[in-house]
RNA sequence: UCCCCGGUAGCUCAGUUGGCAGAGCAGCCGGCUGUUAACCGGCGGGCCGGAGGUUCGAGUCCUCCCCGGGGAGCCA
């Protein structure tokens, strides 16, 4: 018999199945026993009476949790189960029976604890319905940008130039010279969006920083994305269209997971239905300190400003135009207004701070020669990156999201680190 | 790097002005024919994070260290 996943049942109502999975939890009244099956599609309650084989009926009382098993039975509507069916389980055969007790139990946990066995928490209530949540906001988003004709395309982890400061690089040796883990693909997808036109990747990055925050990661995944002949404003269009499709196709794709983190999917439409408000940097330190939140023009955003913008505005805004000098050297100035960089942040609703940054680029080696000088930043190192301002530079943009802190917003999670499988923390490289 | 909170049973925690180490869950044994983190009865389970100090006496007070969590700065 072919086995069935939980989350198929519903097509089978009336007929025997075959599911293969774990045991999550039982529960007993004397001689009714139920065993609550997990196969990570779902969980699904089976009901075993003394009609079924006596091995089967000892089993649903003797397996332990996260015994790996086989169970036969007939699949039948039943309006009291969470997911409307259930199964009168004719036969249980265990795969393999733990000899110890499962350390996870169902009640609460600690972080600490959870963190530590990570490689099992994963297979509880939430994480589950979360990591099915990152699954489809990563295929929401390849999908975006293929029906969009982007080229997928990669860039090195490892690498000699850093992007942005180097404090927050973690240095490796490379067979005797200085190497680092990559923090963002961007220049990169600059030069290969000059072979291909419009690029995309979704990678790892590392950022050595000494954050202890719920939303930080020392490493996360950025899906960067560069287009040639984009400005400015066509940037954020694009930014803009990609988070209302992750969005909704989350919504569409994952509303029972949705219902399982108690996220309400209308709410999460509702915040990006409408166009995204766009303000500029002086406007947004306005809105932060008339909430009260102390801050000086020149200063870039903390976490407690970016909840001000965020609570003001109710749904995803866009910071643009910061001034230049708090910016990496690659982004283009206002023509209007030198001091200012052509570029914007997003900052997501509900405080989980900003979800993207992107600008437009430079495109002429004077300028970026310029702008490296003042950045004092070595020329030799972006030889290969001025080479680009050499030979059909075009005016191009392109931007990075964090995909974690993006799952962490549309599943509603309160930490980033429910949002990676494994995630890396500053305290935290293992398991 | 800085600030705040915590570390007691496998897990989550309580432990009064310093005076015999506790509960719930998990485990084991038993009960219950519809349970939803089921419920009911019983049993076992401790280097109170570590070192030093004060004291007749320290889980409790003091000092230092280690570990975890939250936040700042920085960032997505």
């Amino acid at each position: 018999m072919a086995s069935v996943y939980v989350e198929e049942l519903g097509r089978h109502i009336g007929t025997e199945v075959l599911i293969q999975g774990w045991l999550y939890n039982k529960r007993s009244s004397g001689r009714v026993r139920f065993v609550l099956v997990r196969d990570g599609t779902g969980i699904v309650q089976g009901v075993v009476t003394p009609d079924a084989d006596p091995r089967t009926f000892e089993l649903a009382e003797a397996l332990p949790q996260e015994a790996s098993l086989r169970m036969w039975g007939t699949v039948r509507a039943e309006p009291r189960a969470p997911g409307g069916v259930e199964v009168a389980v004719r036969r249980l055969e265990p795969v393999h029976i733990p000899s110890t007790p499962f350390p996870i139990g169902l009640k609460e946990h600690g972080p600490g604890f959870l963190m530590d066995h990570r490689h099992l928490w994963i297979r509880m209530r939430r994480q589950v319905p979360l990591l099915r949540i990152r699954d489809a906001v990563l295929w929401a988003i390849r999908a975006f940008f293929r029906e969009r004709g982007f080229v997928a395309t990669e860039a090195p982890v490892l690498v000699g130039t850093a992007v942005e400061g180097t404090t927050t690089l973690f240095p490796l040796d490379y067979f005797g010279a200085p190497a680092y883990l990559s923090q963002s693909g961007q220049l990169y997808l600059e030069a290969t969006c000059m072979a291909l036109g419009k690029v995309y990747w979704i990678g790892p990055v590392f950022r050595a920083e000494k954050s202890k925050t719920r939303r930080h990661l020392t490493e996360f995944w950025m899906a960067e994305a560069e287009q040639a002949f984009l400005d400015h404003e066509g940037n954020l269009a694009l930014q803009e269209a990609l988070v209302r499709y992750v969005v909704e196709a989350v919504v569409a794709e994952r509303a029972r997971e949705l219902g399982e983190l108690e996220r309400d999917p209308e709410a999460l439409r509702e915040e990006v239905a409408g166009p995204f408000p766009r303000v500029t940097y002086h406007e947004a330190v306005e809105v932060v300190r008339k909430a009260g939140v102390l801050m000086e023009v020149g200063d870039d955003f903390g976490a407690p400003a970016e909840d001000a913008l965020s609570a003001h505005f109710g749904r995803p805004v866009f910071v643009e135009r910061f001034p230049a000098a708090i910016k990496p050297f690659y982004m283009k100035r206002d023509p209007a207004h030198p001091d200012l960089a052509l570029c914007a942040d997003l900052i997501a609703p509900e405080g989980y701070g900003e979800i993207i940054g992107g600008s437009q680029r430079v495109d002429t080696e004077e300028e970026l020669l310029a702008q490296l000088r003042e950045a004092r930043l070595p020329e030799e190192p972006y030889r290969w990156y001025l080479d680009l301002r050499r030979w059909g530079s075009v005016p191009h943009a392109g931007f990075g999201l964090g995909v974690e802190r993006t799952v962490q917003w549309i599943a509603g999670i309160p930490h980033i680190r429910e949002a990676i499988p494994f995630p890396r923390t500053l305290e935290r490289l293992y398991p």
